[in-house]
RNA sequence: GGCCUCAUGGUCAAGCGGUUCAAGACGUCGCCCUCUCAAGGCGGAAUCACGGGUUCGAUUCCCGUUGAGGCUACCA
């Protein structure tokens, strides 16, 4: 069989060789150590907690070794294409802080920067056939013209018979077509797909150095797997090879899911003459099901709060879902997070070695943890900004008036903030929200019943506080006023003297101003009431005690 | 079915043959602080899946079992 001659025959319009290619893509100059990573998103619209976990897997690595971060769309599959989903995706990726250095940057491949282009899979298709053509002449690729019904009929069988499924071995009818055959198949106007000719052996193990995982051993795959599609578009274990190798990449991230069909790509690669990259192979993010209690993969019907725009329309500060990834993605982040609150996570140590080899179960709690640390640490305009954004962008009724009263919210923002031990209660934005609202009559409701104790005294306690409330009072003289009514009514000045003699008192001081902080909130929790009551002003804390007494 | 990966408390995990029969964080429980809450401080409960080896000695190495996840497309 003469392989130059059926190449020429397959793709007569190619004229570049990979050699070419080698020159029109050069190994980039980069210092010694620096990685170059790439994600490659299929544009399926949906963008994922999974997917930002590896977006940032890519990103840190690249930037920790002062390397860079590419996005490549891999656009090969034109049924599954969803309109417009890269612009979403680069600004949900930006929107968590994940900039790329060079690619995909817009809508199209016109947007594209960088010089290892075309990063649409779908512009590349000369490079790909190049590459097929050059199999070709070397004998390891081969055009196949069976048909879809042939294939599945062929798989049928083999599983009937317990055989591994696949086309391979005898079971690759055209592995061996003589020209002649082809000809014919070409001249009656079919179009093949092109496979790649196996010389696996499966009773023979390889194995590779995976960047995560360490040491993994793998048999040799035997498959003719299709690598050029009819459409004339490679399929994703040939596109990954030509792409990672002519663009570059020092390290492929990617999720576990591909470590199966790892021996396809090595042998891909060998074939090509060319050297691996580093794989790394990360994990998928786990969950608990609710309903069966099982330990299961994400998914995106069931599970709203891993789509990335979840997080964004609940008002989580984009860094506190990246601290939360951090944490996950290197499991001694935390530790150095604890150790320098302060610093740009840039100054972070990351590397590939470090990431977790097992299922990562997603956790809300410890998520809203970190994001209360991380909000603790903000200035109150920091937050007031943030929040004002997020209501403006999802509509919210509170947008309005937060923009109008904005000095008021800086001062709720700001009760207990800063300082050796600052409040902790901030969240998210709709959280915040929602935690702040009794500040403003129109959303003043009343969640907690007065306290049992002061059943009985609640019209006094209230009329009594009404005079005896001064807003020039200090906190310590206000607090000395709350104390001296429960005393004059019988109740104790410390919770311990009632605790020690609940006899002798109706209650204790606490509950006095139990009563008061429900009527100024209609909660029996709050911060500082004594702050509270500063923000509120006279007339409100007057509104809201006549408002109390009149629902007594 | 075949193949691959993984396996330390409820969760994230450190550990990489012997001062660790196990660090830290979240959660949980108790106490302290305290006019409530959020924090903060202190303390408790809770883990090496199971069975064989190798070794003077294994959570750490090997094998098997079990379990979990993944792959098995002209999808990525």
């Amino acid at each position: 069989m003469d392989y130059k001659e059926l190449a020429e025959l397959l793709f007569p319009e190619i004229t570049k060789t990979p050699a070419d290619y080698e020159q029109i893509y050069p190994k980039r100059s980069m210092k010694e150590g620096a990685a170059v990573t790439r994600m490659a998103p299929s544009p399926t619209g949906f963008i994922h907690l999974g997917n930002l976990y590896g977006a940032m897997a890519d990103e840190r690595i690249a930037h920790t070794t002062g390397g860079l971060c590419y996005l490549r769309i891999e656009d090969t599959d034109d049924k599954r294409e969803v309109e417009g989903a890269i612009p979403v995706l680069i600004d949900t990726l930006g929107y968590f802080g994940i900039k790329f250095d060079e690619g995909a940057m817009g809508e199209d491949e016109e947007s594209a920067i960088g010089s290892y282009g075309p990063y649409w899979q779908s512009h590349r298709s000369d490079i790909y056939k190049a590459c097929v053509k050059y199999l070709v002449e070397q004998g390891k690729a081969y055009p196949c013209f069976m048909s879809e019904e042939e294939i599945s009929e062929i798989r049928a069988g083999q599983e009937a018979r317990k055989e591994n499924p696949g086309i391979y071995g005898k079971y690759a009818k055209y592995r061996d077509a003589s020209i002649e055959e082809i000809k014919k198949h070409l001249d009656a106007g079919e179009v093949p797909v092109m496979r790649f000719r196996s010389e696996g052996d499966p009773s023979k193990y390889f194995e590779i150095t995976d960047g995560i995982r360490g040491k993994v051993s793998m048999p040799e795959n035997i498959q003719d797997v299709v690598i050029l599609k009819q459409i004339g578009l490679p399929t994703y274990h040939f596109a990954h090879v030509v792409d990672d190798h002519f663009m570059r990449t020092t390290h492929v991230v990617r999720g576990e899911e591909w470590l199966p069909s790892l021996p396809i790509h090595v042998q891909l690669f060998d074939a090509m003459g060319w050297e691996y990259p580093i794989f790394c192979h990360n994990t998928v993010l786990m969950k608990i099901d609710e309903t069966t209690g099982q330990k299961r993969k994400l998914s995106k019907r069931k599970d709203p709060e891993l789509g990335l725009s979840f997080y964004k329309q609940m008002g989580y500060f984009p860094e506190a879902v990246r601290e939360y990834i951090m944490t996950i993605l290197n499991s001694d982040y935390e530790e150095w997070r604890i150790a320098n609150p302060l610093t740009d996570y840039n100054e972070f140590k990351f590397s590939a070695s470090k990431m977790s080899n097992s299922g990562t179960m997603f956790d809300l709690n410890k998520l809203n943890d970190v994001s209360k640390d991380v909000l603790a640490k903000k200035s109150a305009e920091e937050i007031y900004d943030f929040c004002l954004a997020w209501a403006e962008e999802y509509n919210q009724p509170k947008a309005e008036s937060m923009k109008a009263n904005k000095e008021l919210y800086l001062k709720i923002f700001d009760i207990d903030r800063g300082g050796e031990k600052p409040r902790k209660d901030l969240v998210y934005a709709e959280q915040i929200v929602k935690f702040i609202s009794y500040f403003f009559d129109d959303e003043f409701v009343v969640e907690n019943e007065m306290p049992a104790e002061c059943k009985d005294d609640l019209k006094v306690i209230l009329e009594k506080y009404k005079e005896i409330y001064d807003p020039a009072d200090d906190n310590s003289t206000w607090f000395g006023k709350i104390k001296a009514l429960g005393t004059e009514l019988g109740y104790a000045e410390k919770p311990k003297d009632y605790k020690k003699n609940p006899d002798q008192f109706k209650g204790h001081v606490g509950h006095i101003s139990s009563v008061i902080r429900i009527a100024m909130t209609g909660r029996s929790n709050s911060p500082d009431l004594w702050t509270i009551q500063q923000i509120m002003g006279k007339d409100m804390v007057l509104r809201r005690i006549d408002k109390a007494l009149s629902e007594i």
